[in-house]
DNA sequence: GTGTTTGCAAAGTGTTTGCAATTTA
DNA sequence: TAAATTGCAAACACTTTGCAAACAC
């Protein structure tokens, strides 16, 4: 189940991180878990689960580091925390707002016809896309305004 | 430049929100400033500058209730704090990471050729765009890893 | 009057930091 | 041995909350 040291040892060279102890293990591990998408605090908790010695401070350091050395994704949903994805190129997903659960949206999926410009000077980094759904059947703060905006036309 | 608390009152009311001394003020604020992305600090200043007594945590709670009112608009761009829109229907937004300024993206720029269906049982809400933006001589982290994984190629 | 809203200060959450001890090269 | 990394606890930034006083209807 838990694969070589091989595979993260080159990663880390790699990236010129050092292969420490944690590094190693953190890296092994994600590769265990990929796909998936995951908090600080919960990757904390595999890897106490994983019996790997960690303080909660390296978790994001790690998790820093793997991120600016595109080996992990950073998603971006507004929920509070950061979450993180063991598959750094998937820039489009869903965010289901009733569960707090985050799913990747297949490449297929979603298209775009025309992407923008950047101004002047500028590039673009990288475009994020987040889907927000809900369960069909929960209430939408939308159309309660939307009914009471009919009284309200200019 | 200061409009008339009416088209503010009718709004509030229209929401079912009281029309009180800073709701209606900060919804006139809102108006005057538009089109705008804002923090709840900046609020908070912009209000000060304008004379209008009121404390922070009424700027949350307006802010959020604003927002489910559908007269604002939120952006989650994950620099730490969240972003208020004065336009609620824009989605499509840049974000300079260099400067940390927000700018909209012009509807006309960014087109979807296929959007995703949402997972059984659950509807799409939202979505969200965030073209994220750095100037053309910034460095990118990216690269560095490009060149770094020439010699770690499995 | 009655229920809502406000403002203050305190509490909370997720994340970062300072620094001594430990580990890596 | 020199430089990088770790772990702890304290510090942080932003946001939310509890509750008494003020306000709207």
């Amino acid at each position: 189940m838990t694969r070589p040291y091989a595979q993260a040892l080159r990663q880390l060279k790699a990236c010129g991180l050092r292969p420490t102890r944690q590094r190693l293990a953190l890296a092994r591990l994600l590769q265990d878990l990929h796909p998936r998408h995951l908090t600080a605090e919960e990757l904390y908790q595999e890897a106490r689960r994983a019996g790997i010695p960690v303080s909660l401070a390296t978790i994001y350091n790690t998790l820093h580091q793997f991120t600016s050395a595109g080996l992990l994704g950073e998603i971006v949903v507004g929920s509070g925390q950061t979450y993180f994805d063991t598959s750094p190129h998937s820039h489009w997903h869903f965010f289901d707002k009733t569960t707090g659960e985050i799913m990747d949206v297949p490449d297929h999926m979603l298209r775009f016809a025309r992407l923008p410009e950047p101004p002047a000077g500028k590039v673009i980094e990288r475009i994020d896309v987040v889907v927000r759904i809900r369960d069909a059947a929960a209430p939408d703060a939308r159309v309660r305004i939307a009914e009471a905006d009919v009284d309200a036309t200019d």
